[in-house]
DNA sequence: TTGCAATGCCTTGAACTTCGAGGTATCATA
DNA sequence: TATGATACCTCGAAGTTCAAGGCATTGCAA
């Protein structure tokens, strides 16, 4: 997941931003994200399992995330925790999204002055 | 350029919003457009031609559009119009947007509450 | 006048993300 | 005992975006 020149890896990356910020709240494992974004969002965003894992993989692999594995009634689950190299990541990708989203907000109807209602 | 099911095509079709959003406000030409974006968004979002023409392009082809050739000073220009449907289509992209945007603030640190400052 | 930058259109291949569907295994419940 | 929820995972397909080019004209500067 390397880092993009340009533009922030543009919109992607939301997934990652997302799984980040709920990790640094909270410990959590993959099953237990799936749902969370999706209960926590209403259903805004709703992101797979196919999306989580692989991101989940990533980070870590680039040292963002560190995993436990930890046995809950009999469940076998491997929880995962924001390094501090996450931290910034996330303190970037939190900046970047902030910055994109004023971006755009500025260009949309009723975005430019305080939306004044004659 | 088919909408997807579950996100609304997530993150991506940002290029998509803003070329319609700007073409809404006045007719533009492919060129004038990367410009535009680059400038009005203070380079925050550069998308380039290899991205608007592409566009441009499916967005003709799914009638969001319609263009008409112009010659200025010896320059031969496709100028762009959105037409209803294109209008119904930046309608829904925006309200995807802000109900996008509106999600991933909350989750944000300071987005839930109206960041109380004690 | 020669050359280079800007204008203006375009396509291509690669890279990346995300999606959806599947596979495996355990536990609890009906 | 069978089904659904839990919990992990992978794979191929699809779609976007990116960078880098190619082409042709105009205008300016050397």
């Amino acid at each position: 997941m390397p880092a993009r020149e340009t533009n922030p890896n543009f919109m992607n990356g939301v997934p990652e931003l997302v799984i980040l910020r709920l990790l640094q709240q909270e410990e959590m494992y993959g099953y237990e994200i799936v749902q969370a974004i999706r209960s926590r969002t209403e259903a805004v965003i709703a992101i797979g399992e196919g999306v989580v894992y692989p991101v989940l993989h990533g980070l870590e692999r680039d040292g963002a995330l560190t995993s436990r594995r930890k046995t809950v009634r009999g469940r076998s689950r491997i929880y995962y925790s924001v390094t501090a190299a996450g931290s910034r990541r996330l303190a970037d990708l939190s900046q970047a999204w902030t910055n994109l989203a004023a971006a755009i907000q500025k260009m949309l109807p009723g975005g430019q002055h305080g939306e004044a209602i004659p």
